[in-house]
RNA sequence: GGCGCAUUGGUGUAGUUGGUUAACACGCUGCCCUCUCAAGGCAGAGAUCACGGGUUCGAGUCCCGUAUGCGCUACCA
């Protein structure tokens, strides 16, 4: 049976670009009947923290995947790491080197390693220079055991290749003399990376592991522990990174909140519509059907289907329309729109119950009204907020009222300031109030006035629901109800303040 | 510096074993619809398939080189 795992480092929001690796992971888990798994690789301890262990969980709740196991912290599992480098050691695979550690500042590795790499060149030494390499092991001992200091490390063979097949990156080979004799733990006995997570994978019997392309190369240094631990080699489906839009890396530091996945949720996205989208990012269904639901996903996905080349996440900073990738944000409207009004209900509940503006009579008595209204302003919704934002007229009578309408709809025409009032009194006698009899009364009345219909809809629209935009004007009417239309109508008060705050137009 | 990976319209992607006008989605433009804005319908702009050489009757598809980008190269993960 496959057995996968999603293991992020929890130093820090959840990336979307994690997000979609577990994603894909869980997918291929579903789709083989396999288990998908959850590890924290919570060993650097300075940076881990526990806030973003709950930042991941959330995340991958609020995406839909399940674990199927105890999640796995990788910090209690530091002393197999240990007796696993102490073996190799044991076994003339590992040795220790007593060469004393190299401060680094953090901010100059780059360059410091191309420095490095120059200077060994120009000196001839290779990555088998290292004296310690073959100490014999009593000697070891006995220095190790007189509390000298030491790290670990892997011994490299000299000659040959590591080579494995990469699910999505083809056959990769890798020549020993490009391979360092990596350090496996530290001198501190703190095991390293590509240690702990070999080790991890096999205690977890990991049959597939899928993950960015970033650990394409470190897969050879991988490849050579397990053959080191006796251990069968899983195989490897290295997935394209996600960028920024100038090429580069996308992170927090440079690209704010846009990369966290969190963000989508707190930003009134669905989702089945982000996770749709997120999928779709290095992926490709093979009969290119692009609104995929949970299950389609399942049965579409395949590691085949999963390209090389490092997808744009595409956004502009600075433009509130853009703040995220056009095509997610189109995604989420087509998904607001389309989804079954039963599913959406509960978003747009904690939406308006987040705001104030829920009541419980929206599950109760108006319950018909509600799915009635939400079903008529979805349609030209984008995200979730907007059921609080522009959608606020028709849940509170408290609602703003858009400069741009107020300009477009009521101040362009000055005698509407009598106008909506005489329309008021008006639609105040239609009986039933209906959007059809509403509309005969307001044509009736547009037409004994001498004006276009459209002036008093247009108008209307924005003193009724502040925007100078939504749905059917009629449709508002009937759903507003006529006390409210009428009221709303005859308040000139937003309108009056608007004008004063405006000035002439 | 070394090694690796990638490169199809603005973005995400299709392009079967090389075969006529490079496909789809988002975005963009215009028109229709119309009380506004969306949605929807219709029409359109936008790609010498990074560049240069080859192989071939024929290459986005194969080979070589160059460029660019990204990744790894650390007692980070």
């Amino acid at each position: 049976m496959n057995r996968v795992r999603f293991a992020p480092s929890p130093t820090g929001y959840l990336h979307i670009g994690a997000a979609r690796s577990a994603l894909f992971n869980w997918l291929f888990a579903r789709k083989t009947g396999g288990k998908f798994l959850l590890r924290i690789e919570d060993t650097d301890l300075q940076r881990s923290t526990e806030e973003s262990t709950r930042s991941i969980i959330e995340g991958l709740e609020w995406l839909g995947l399940d674990y199927d196991e105890e999640i796995v912290f990788q910090s209690k599992n530091a002393e197999k790491h240990r007796d696993a480098a102490h073996r190799l050691v044991r076994e003339g695979q590992a040795y220790r080197d007593f060469t004393p550690k190299e401060q680094r500042d953090d901010s100059t590795v780059k360059q410091g390693i191309a420095e490095r790499a120059r200077a060994q060149a120009a000196e001839g030494s290779d990555q088998r220079s290292n004296p310690y390499r073959d100490l014999p092991l009593e000697e070891s001992d006995r220095r190790a055991a007189a509390g000298e200091l030491f790290a670990v490390r892997l011994k490299v063979p000299v000659e040959g290749k590591t080579q494995f097949e990469d699910i999505v990156y083809g056959p990769q080979e890798r020549d020993y003399s490009e391979i360092e004799d990596l350090v496996l733990l530290r001198s501190d006995t703190h095991p390293l990376y590509n240690l702990s997570v070999v080790i991890d994978d096999i205690e977890m019997g990991i049959t597939h592991v899928i993950r960015g392309q970033d650990h394409l190369t470190n897969t050879h240094k991988q490849v050579l522990l397990y053959q080191a631990l006796d251990a069968p080699v899983p195989h490897f489906a290295h997935l394209p990174l996600i960028l920024a839009p100038n090429k580069g890396k996308l992170s927090k530091r440079k690209h704010g909140e846009v990369v966290s996945l969190t963000t989508y949720r707190d930003r009134g996205f669905v989702a089945a519509a982000f996770r749709n989208f997120l999928a779709l990012l290095g992926w490709s269904p093979p009969d290119g059907k692009e609104i995929l639901s949970l299950q389609e996903l399942i049965e579409k996905f395949s590691l085949e289907g999963i390209g090389r080349a490092n997808a744009i996440f595409n956004f502009q900073e600075n433009d509130p329309r853009h703040w995220t990738d056009d095509k997610a944000l189109w995604m989420n409207a087509e998904y607001i729109r389309t989804m079954p009004l039963e599913r959406l209900i509960p978003m747009v509940k904690a939406e308006l119950r987040a705001n104030k503006l829920w009541r419980e009579e929206y599950e109760d008595e108006e319950r018909a009204w509600f799915a009635k209204v939400v079903d008529l302003i979805r349609q030209r919704f984008h995200t979730l907020k907007d059921f609080s934002g522009q959608g606020r007229a028709y849940f509170s009578d408290d609602f703003d009222f858009d400069d741009a309408a107020i300009k477009k709809n009521l101040l362009k025409e000055p005698r509407l300031k009598e106008l909506l009032p005489a329309l008021a009194e008006r639609l105040e006698k239609v009986e039933p109030f209906t959007a059809e009899t509403a509309e005969a009364g307001l044509r009736q009345y547009a037409d004994e006035a001498g004006v276009k219909a459209g002036l008093l809809i247009n108008g209307s629209r924005t003193m009724l629901t502040g925007q100078a935009v939504g749905p059917s004007m009629f449709e508002v009417f009937e759903i507003l109800g006529q006390k409210r239309s009428v009221e709303r109508l005859r308040s000139g008060v937003p309108w009056f303040n608007a004008f004063s705050a405006l000035g002439d137009v």
